[in-house]
DNA sequence: CGGTCCCTTGACAGCCGTCAACTACCGTGG
DNA sequence: CCACGGTAGTTGACGGCTGTCAAGGGACCG
């Protein structure tokens, strides 16, 4: 089962058989089973572990003083959180479960030594939390600049995205457990407007949706309506070198001038006013 | 002048006369100075450099294909970036300069085997990245929930209190060289916008701008309206031995069901509907 | 003194939130 | 078999926050 884990990182950085092996020996803990719609803690005696996702959905989450709530992130399975986000007392923010689920808490002392003795799983490890951040940033953009439409379609083709790169998907579909309370939290709007904007891709001939399945009818509309570029996924299959250390000018073919289109009924323009000119 | 980035590192973990030694020695490099509104990228002969800003401030920021662009943060004096954030290929963000400022490049090589000699500057650094982290999960919250004035106000707080930490502040007063484009740019919101929002804080007697300067009036009116709490910055000044590994129950103060407060003219309204029950 | 950048203002429109009510669905129990 | 209750999804009316457009003003600079 802890398998998963193992083809995620794979994803990021060839493991080696070596590896893979030295993870499995940190594996041994027994998996325990959070029910739907349940706060996630640490329930070792010690808080200094790593939890990992070996089936279910996950949704770490934020909340303001007056009761408003943000959800940060969808994690599924093979995924994994540092319990290390309580940064030495309380966290900044709470975890729940999205679906049942079965969590696996790796002791951290343990996994560091192994990745210690096998490199290979060091930088598996660090790629994904890079990841992981890439992730976060990508969601910074959607709720601070796509719209409420884009950023659902955006939602959708990211976690199609990583769900297949797990293998759980099956062809055009894909499991989505969420309520649209959920997807509304985690897309910034209201739960009538997420209801509206679901509709909306319905009724477009995007998506299709039967009970908590959701099938993908369109992948390269959705990903044109969401702006969607798999790249910060980083998904490459653990293919390339990444240490090839090639210098390469950054950004070379960004434009040299931020620029903003003007927006028509949600619809970006063809013209775009110049701005804040990079010199 | 490095020792801006002593002066941040032992906000986040106290560190002996040997780590900062250990630290200056590998800041032997020579600064480069860097105009104001430019593209900043990594010039050495290798990308496998970390930046650290002594001067200035600068902001890396995403943009869509269509030209809409946002801001993920920004940098002050003390902070650092990895420039592993390339992922072995081109960066899913860019950096630009806000200011005139210097940056420092440090070759990465010397600097993890300065932290294996020196944990302390180990966890310093660790702490430290963590902590940008939860800033960015703060931006995500604040972009989701909170209106244009709660995010203005929460963005001047947050730079408030960072700039203190490094010592930048002049009792109420602090720089603040960002144009309402570049506040907009990182509160998500158009320029006209900003400008209202920033008009509505400085009618409300809670801020005051002249120059390039900023003048906070009344912090705790301000911090209130942005439902702003400096527990994510954890800023300790590292008295605190995080390393006691005391076992607490996570959020064991939160409340057990997410709730949204009805919003009325941009306020909570006191009555809250029950929500997403956590069982 | 013309140009550029930045800030400001007003009118108008549209995305999105709020409220309230309704439907569909599902498992339970009589 | 149907009543029932709870959860999730849906709809319509209305209003407000926020974007867009256009124009003007002030500061700074060559």
């Amino acid at each position: 089962m802890y398998e998963m884990l193992i083809l995620k990182l794979a994803h990021f950085y060839p493991l080696s058989s070596e590896d893979k092996a030295g993870l499995r020996a940190v594996c041994q803990g027994r998996p325990r089973h959070v029910g739907a719609r349940q706060q996630i803690s640490s329930h070792s005696s010690s808080h200094d572990t790593i939890l990992v996702l070996l089936r279910g959905w996950v949704c770490p989450y934020k909340h303001l003083s007056d009761g408003r709530w943000q959800i940060l992130s969808f994690q599924v399975p093979g995924d994994y959180f540092d319990c290390e986000f309580q940064l030495g007392g309380e966290g900044d923010y709470a975890l729940r479960t999205v679906t049942d689920s079965i969590v696996l808490e790796l002791p951290r002392k343990q996994l560091e030594h192994a990745t210690m003795v096998y490199p290979g799983l060091a930088k598996a490890f660090r790629r994904c939390e890079l990841v992981q951040a890439a992730v976060l940033r990508e969601w910074v953009l959607s709720l601070g600049q796509r719209n409420a439409k884009e950023r659902c379609a955006h939602l959708i083709c990211e976690l199609f995205w990583r769900l297949r790169a797990v293998e759980l998907t099956q062809s055009d579909v894909m499991d989505f457990p969420l309520t649209q309370e959920e997807v509304a939290g985690a897309i910034g709007v209201s739960t009538v407007h997420a209801n509206r904007v679901l509709q909306d891709l319905r009724g477009a001939g995007l998506i299709e949706q039967h009970g908590k399945k959701l099938k993908i009818l369109d992948l390269g509309r959705l990903e044109a309506v969401a702006l969607f570029t798999p790249h910060f996924l980083n998904l490459d299959h653990g293919i390339r070198d990444f240490d090839d250390g090639v210098p390469r000018d950054l950004r070379r073919d960004y434009p040299s001038a931020l620029r903003r289109p003007r927006m028509v009924n949600g619809e970006p323009a063809g013209r775009v006013r110049p701005s804040l000119s990079a010199g």
